[in-house]
DNA sequence: CCTTGACCTTACCATCATGGGAAGCCTTAT
DNA sequence: ATAAGGCTTCCCATGATGGTAAGGTCAAGG
């Protein structure tokens, strides 16, 4: 198999394949003759695994882990496990910011009357800038604002 | 107000200050005779606004259309609550996939013992690669699957 | 046998918003 | 005068992905 079927049997991209092979996140494919890298039934699963857990917003640092994991026979499932948490706490995370962001959103657009007059609680609020509106919400420390969320989208595949 | 004052006034870092001005997203700053930027409060306001747009998660594209509506006194309400709808709706759209996902590893993880044996269903999952695991959800289109989402994390601020 | 088109190779650049660092100038306080 | 700290510009890195360009290869059909 080249390259190409093994994006098509994998759904990972040959571009995609050959950046995990430069940053180690797979071995060094095999090479015909004339520098064709060659792919076998086993490596495409391996990128089938990948591809799988890409899905499952896994980064890669977190994939080579759980490569690693998976080629050990002597695993502990439990190490498994802690990784497929530790993955839903990070997404737990980030859904609870972007809520949070919504619901202050929603709030400022329901109160806009989004006709053809100028006036825009929304740009009001903006314009305040501050931090501490919401002022029912004082005292509660909410940690991690990391997330910048927005324009952030690989595109299709 | 030097670059330094403007950013702690502002709650936006120097670094980013420069940014959006070499963007264009903010006027060139005047200058002293020695070089040094300067920034009056309307200036800051506008740094704040900014700030809190991007709090909101608007993308910097975005918050050049907030600000170009702020400075228009004559706008349209309806056009400010349209970019807020929008970034609701991306929002919730990038919310779904990522409670999808973890839907997905919660039944993987449930499943998992987590104990020191090497079983582990999760790994079963990964190592099964295909995309149509979940049987009962066949059928069902599910579009949009942009979001890699897991480790886009500019840090605190 | 040769052409054509589809594929492969590498190498470089772009994304988006942000931080880090170096090298050098300026300002202020001791 | 000197030291500390802030400012300037410039370059590089992030993460995962796509795009493009220049050139080699392979397979099918003339």
């Amino acid at each position: 198999m080249n390259i190409g079927e093994a994006a098509k049997a994998s759904g990972v991209t040959a571009k995609m394949i050959r950046y995990y092979e430069s940053t180690g996140l797979i071995p060094t494919a095999g090479r015909t003759g004339s520098g064709y890298r060659v792919y076998s039934d086993t490596e495409v699963q391996m990128l089938r695994f990948i591809r799988r857990s890409r899905d499952l917003g896994f980064p890669v640092e977190k994939i080579e882990e759980l490569l690693a994991l998976w080629r050990d026979r002597s695993r502990q499932s439990a190490d498994v496990k802690r990784l497929a948490l530790d993955q839903i706490d990070g997404l737990q995370r980030k859904i609870s910011e972007m809520q949070s962001m919504m619901a202050s959103l929603q709030e400022l657009a329901d109160a806009c009357c989004g006709d053809h007059r100028p006036d825009c609680p929304i740009l009001a609020d903006l314009g305040r800038g501050a931090t501490q509106r919401n002022e029912q919400a004082r005292g509660q420390f909410n940690g991690l604002s990391s997330l910048r969320t927005a324009s952030q989208e690989p595109n299709s595949r």
